[in-house]
DNA sequence: TCTTGCACCTCTAGTCACTAGAGGATGTAG
DNA sequence: CTACATCCTCTAGTGACTAGAGGTGCAAGA
């Protein structure tokens, strides 16, 4: 087996280096071996464990909820509960996340359009942001 | 004029007491006048700027932004176009943030779907984020 | 062999927009 | 006058990194 270096391992997962230091120090990655000279040696199985970190952070998984992921891979015996709570949990956030930013979208939008280019005194941008009132959608 | 205290304040506008204090000390409200005991005594035009600031932060815009949108509106004469580019700004990072959302709900419904409820071995939630090639839309 | 220069190491501090808590002063109602 | 809520300042903590200082290791070219 071939020395995988953090600046290799970074390159294949796409995850930066101080960011791989940084999960070895919160505990997501496991204390690898060194070599001679006290650099981090990576295997296969490591940058497989960066890619699930990396996928699971960018579907948006916090770190707390990939560290249970992670322990739950670990031991493939074990019910998928909570996996499947902890995919549900997110689900639902993300939809709510969604028709929040979508009532947003409207109100910058009236906004945008309103703004007729002139000055500050006429500007519906301001005004609106003045008086929440104003908001067709009051939800936020 | 009768004293508003900062918990009144916070009451009426909906912000927090601390996060009040917070936005005087980076400079988003004014240094206001202090009653005899050192306390903040708030004004109707303090009011306003504090309901402008929520409202600005309910729609994301970040307090940079914020602080400019405030110039601006200190100074009716000037032209709008800067706070016109940052609704734009912000209406344009809004819909990215819609669309990559999306793209992740479907991803975490699939997820789900498919988990069988069974162990973790069988699970697809644990699966597919071993596994980004399974993801049918790689836009994350 | 030497040296250049990049990649690596650790550690601390900074980011954003707050939030929590300590420890003490003030104001108000009974 | 005594509770007790509210106010004050200050420091430190949050999440998930990112930036920088100051130093070591290593591989390749002269």
């Amino acid at each position: 087996m071939k020395k995988i270096t953090i600046g290799e391992a970074s390159r294949q997962s796409g995850v930066k280096v101080p960011t791989i230091r940084y999960y070895e120090s919160i505990g997501l990655l496991p204390q690898l071996n060194r070599s001679e000279g006290n650099q981090r040696s990576y295997e296969a199985a490591d940058l497989r464990r960066l890619a699930f970190i990396r996928h699971a952070r960018e579907l948006g998984f916090e770190v707390e909820a990939i560290r249970t992921l992670l322990i739950l891979q670990d031991d493939p015996h074990q019910p998928c509960a909570s996996a499947d709570a902890i995919a549900k949990a997110r689900l639902v956030e993300v939809e709510q996340r969604i028709r929040s930013l979508t009532a947003l979208k409207a109100e910058l939008e009236l906004m945008v359009e309103g703004c007729g280019h002139g000055r500050v005194d006429q500007c519906r941008v301001i005004e609106v942001l003045a008086d929440h009132g104003q908001c067709s959608h009051a939800q936020h």
